[in-house]
RNA sequence: GUUCUUGUAACUCAGUUGGAUAGAGUAAUCCUCUCCUAAAGGAUAAGUCGGCAGUUCGAAUCUGCCCAAGAACACCA
């Protein structure tokens, strides 16, 4: 158990030893500090249920705080808060022990299987910037609960089985009307037929038919009827979809490396439309699976419901199945190979409604048991600096790839050329890059929209990436330097700066529980700024290595090497990397 | 129209299970490199927390009404 969490429930009891009862409770980072490092807020709540005035329960709480020795300066002020601090003693023993072992110091939780679906990259579709939220989202929280003791299993889910796919396939067919695929009395093994299209093709062909379709009517009906083929695992049609999607994963894959992003599964629509036939089964069985305009459908609509819930549309009026049946039946697939506590979703706030209708049908046909608890983790949309959805100049949306580009251009400028050999100035260009994007978009709330400029992601300046990395490399640097005369114990606080890293540090198994029960990344992101910019002002403050006085020198050094370790670990669940030199 | 989200410093955002004096970063002005990487550190200035009312010892946070912006609302995904 954590040393904090260990405080707080040996407060606890001090608190019913007092003759109160409370319910859960959390020591509070004073927010006066010069009043003490924590604050207790519970006695005024106290009050009102014990009929008591809150300075007469927080007297009696303090006389039986002060019994205990590792608290020290107890005050009682405004209207009953309660602040307090810890001894030195205490801190310093604390600060070994995070030395010794940091993760002894993290609150594990009781272990689940969880599926984590994350990304939304659709195939022959280049990632642009709004695929960005969704895939640091999920990586981050997939991290964050390994850290806490869960089994995660992260999925990619492309995007694979809808019309986008009917659109590329149909103009590939307009294109070389010669292929096997498209000759129904080709006999032979479509595995061995070459497919004269590469990812770049496909980056062209998709806007192009999108395009089209808008306009020819006939167009898109043609692709309205190949998507019903390949849907249907047609010869020909199902074995191109799979040659397309193999191609096109590829290099959505490079871009997902270089983003640090690692998916345990690819699997795609495709794959669970293996389970369709299975899910129509289980629906028709409970009856349903209503006909409702030549569609099929499922009603979610509670009664007395006066909210707008449209029903499940799972094969529309032209036979094809929808995004809706996919994420159906990929629960069933989730089931079978998988059987997991908990599946997470990760995508746009705008697709609320869908998850809700989504998860109401799997209740309903009870398709998962009642336990295994289906969370849709939403995000604010990426927006413009006119607050609309972003776009580039010429309309169009701008590509994960060109950002890339644009801020490697800028991280490259400022690289240390004097420190960084020349042979690694590309990977320590790319970490920065990686750095700087994926902590921008950490910073805020995960359920507010933002502003996407891209100035604001080639921010190096101030609470950015770049000075996360900086002040790390320096720790280390220091570290290094110092090695041969760490003997790896501290023994002395010296003044006001070092107390307060320790208590931040303290604070880290609280950041970490809440940033779990929010699934959001910000608190983790800006613990680990608050933590970094309190070391940078004790390292202009201390000269570390030049300090005579022996116990103190060994004591900074322990304290440099804790809070290095730290932020190691915290910048592991952002899924950022740190370079050996900038 | 129905439902939901948002409105906090010039800008971009934290803070929302009610707590003391509302915080960061940027931009602005001014200091600090003979010294462990100055992509650093320090200082100053900047706010009717959209508005009005209510609940409370106490409200940016909860409730109601209003104003403004955005999103979703079956045959796209």
């Amino acid at each position: 158990m954590s040393i904090i969490k260990t405080v707080e429930n040996d407060i606890k009891k001090i608190i019913k030893d007092s003759g109160y009862e409370i319910e859960s409770f959390v020591l509070q980072p004073s927010n006066r500090k010069d009043l003490g490092d924590y604050q207790i807020n519970d006695c005024m709540s106290l009050a009102k249920i014990y009929h008591e005035s809150p300075i007469s329960i927080a007297e009696k709480i303090k006389k039986e705080l002060e019994k205990d020795l590792r608290f020290k300066d107890i005050n009682i002020a405004g209207p009953g808060f309660i602040n307090l601090s810890f001894s030195d003693d205490f801190l310093i023993q604390a600060l070994n022990q995070m030395h010794d072992d940091l993760k002894s110091n993290i609150d594990q939780q009781e272990s689940k299987t969880i599926v984590l679906d994350y990304g939304g990259a659709n195939v022959s579709k280049a990632l642009h910037v709004g695929h960005l939220r969704s895939a640091n989202l999920g990586e981050a929280l997939k991290r964050l609960a390994r850290l806490l003791g869960h089994k995660v299993i992260s999925d990619a889910h492309l995007g694979d089985f809808g019309r986008p796919l009917g659109l590329v396939i149909l103009e590939i067919k307009k294109r070389y009307p010669n292929l096997a695929y498209f000759d129904e009395s080709y006999q032979g093994n479509y595995e061995e037929i070459e497919l004269p299209i590469t990812n770049k093709d496909l980056e062209e062909i998709y806007p192009y038919a999108s395009t089209k379709a808008k306009t020819d009517e006939a167009y898109l009906e043609e692709a309205r009827i190949i998507t019903t083929k390949f849907q249907q695992h047609e010869r020909g049609y199902y074995d191109i979809l799979k040659k397309i999607v193999e191609i096109s994963r590829k290099e959505i894959k490079k871009v997902y490396d270089f983003l640090n992003i690692e998916y345990d599964l690819w699997e795609g629509e495709s794959d669970a439309s293996n389970y369709v036939n299975e899910l129509f089964q289980i629906l028709k069985d409970q009856e349903l699976l209503v006909e409702s305009e030549g569609a099929k459908i499922v009603e979610v609509k509670e009664e007395n419901e006066n909210s707008p819930m449209p029903p499940l549309l799972l094969v529309t009026s032209s036979g094809a199945i929808s995004y809706q049946t996919t994420d159906l039946a990929t629960i069933l697939e989730r089931k079978h190979k998988i059987n997991p506590d908990e599946i997470w979703y990760c995508a746009d706030l705008r697709q609320q409604l869908h998850f809700e209708q989504v998860f109401r049908a799997t209740r309903k046909a009870k398709l998962v048991d009642d336990s295994v608890k289906l969370e849709y983790i939403g995000f604010g949309t990426m927006n413009g600096s006119d607050g609309k959805p972003f776009k580039t100049r010429d309309g169009g949306v701008m590509s994960l790839k060109s950002l890339l580009e644009l801020v490697k251009t800028e991280t490259k400028k400022r690289i240390n050329y004097d420190i960084v050999q020349a042979q690694k100035v590309e990977e320590t260009a790319n970490i920065i890059t990686v750095a700087t994007i994926k902590y921008a978009d950490f910073l805020s709330f995960r359920g507010t929209d933002y502003i996407f400029s891209p100035e604001k992601f080639s921010d190096v300046e101030g609470k950015t990436g770049p000075y996360i990395l900086y002040s790390t490399i320096r720790m280390k640097s220091l570290l290094l330097k110092g090695q041969s005369e760490i003997q790896e114990k501290s023994s002395r606080i010296n003044n006001n700066i070092d107390r307060d890293i320790i208590i931040t540090l303290l604070n880290l198994p609280n950041v970490l529980t809440k940033s779990y029960e929010i699934k959001s990344l910000n608190d983790i992101a800006d613990y680990l700024y608050t933590l970094t910019s309190k070391y940078n002002k004790f390292y202009a403050e201390n000269k570390i290595l030049q300090e005579e006085n022996e116990e103190l020198k060994q004591s900074w050094l322990v304290l440099t090497k804790t809070v290095y370790n730290l932020n190691l670990l915290l910048l592991d669940i952002l899924g950022l990397k740190v370079p050996e030199k900038m």
